[in-house]
DNA sequence: GTCTATAGATCGATAGAC
DNA sequence: GTCTATCGATCTATAGAC
């Protein structure tokens, strides 16, 4: 048996750095305060990530996929689109306005000047896949007044982050509790429903 | 005549550092480079402002009110409500997609949670109080289906956003062009009008 | 592969001359 | 009030022993 990078190491370097980074952003973070707190020796933090930005890489890609993995349990049943959506929106609030998430916000925002593969890489496996799939059941579902189903499905989510998610990025207020997400998803989706000419059952 | 500070010499240290923190962040310009910018000493610079967080608010403020002062010159005339939100959609559209707005975004966004203040201080002189007026409007003329003036008001920025602005940030996508502005504005009216219950005249 | 120790550079802020 | 010169701390990344 030669000389073999251990994996666990490495796992433990990025279950260290991504908490710290999430939590106080890129250029506050030193390379020695994650070796110290893998714990592991800064030497052998360069023998895995050749610099910090290919960790803060890594790390982004790993805490991406995680988050994702509830969004896309969601499935889209032989329902009525009023309940689809709501399903839908659910989902998307409990994403979009959990700490984690918006810690992540924060980060990519301010690094993605610096970093642009960052930015592509959130965008790509969040919002795009998230439009898509609501765009291409909306197109399946039916025709609303003529709406192209990009703009529809953008305008679904748009409202649903509303001026919260931006209160909640800049640290004015917390994320919504249950019961006020339970509220925003409810008058979302009937002025929604509203929005693209669709008639309740 | 005693020894007073140079008023000219406290512009010139804003006006250097407002293209600098918005182009590069603020952890990334140091006080030397902004010295070297204004051009003043380094001493200077301390003597004008007792830190560099001092320097970031007095820049921050100075530019959003900068910033705002198209907005506000919006007046909401004697007019149908069709008429009066795309004016209002087309101001807002043209402040928040232009490149020093995107900037301060990203730059707020970064260093809110460092600096508290900074963030309450962009969202009390913007967002909230174009939205209180949106509020206003839309309380005196008229009820639309029992909607709640603010999340009526909060809708129609919501959706004036979109995608489009979050890609921006990410530095995804260019601003939108003029005419892409323009097709944006009328989907989304129409789209919002029906959404509150408003019947076209 | 992992460690300790350190190089080399830059930063925010200050001291003292004028 | 403004300047030059510098302190003390901190950072990324590396060299060499084991």
């Amino acid at each position: 048996m030669t000389l073999e990078f251990h994996d666990s190491k490495r796992a433990a370097i990025i279950a260290a750095a991504t908490p710290l980074f999430l939590a106080n952003g890129y250029s506050k973070i030193s390379m020695e305060k994650i070796a110290a707190a893998a714990p592991v020796s800064k030497a052998t933090l360069y023998n895995h990530f050749a610099s910090k930005d290919e960790l803060l890489e890594a790390v982004i890609t790993q805490f991406c996929s995680a988050l994702l993995q509830t969004m896309n349990q969601v499935i889209i049943a032989e329902d009525n689109l009023e309940n689809n959506l709501n399903k839908i929106a659910n989902a998307f609030v409990d994403l979009i306005f959990c700490a984690d998430a918006l810690a992540l916000y924060r980060l990519v925002i301010a690094e993605s000047r610096d970093f642009p593969r960052l930015g592509q890489l959130v965008y790509d496996s969040g919002a795009q896949a998230v439009l898509k799939c609501l765009g291409d059941y909306l197109n399946t579902s039916g025709q609303f007044c003529s709406i192209a189903p990009e703009f529809a499905a953008d305008a679904f989510f748009s409202l649903l982050k509303g001026d919260r998610h931006f209160q909640c990025l800049l640290g004015l207020k917390p994320p919504p509790t249950t019961v006020e997400k339970q509220q925003l998803v409810e008058k979302t989706v009937a002025f929604y429903l509203r929005g693209i000419g669709y008639v309740l059952e």
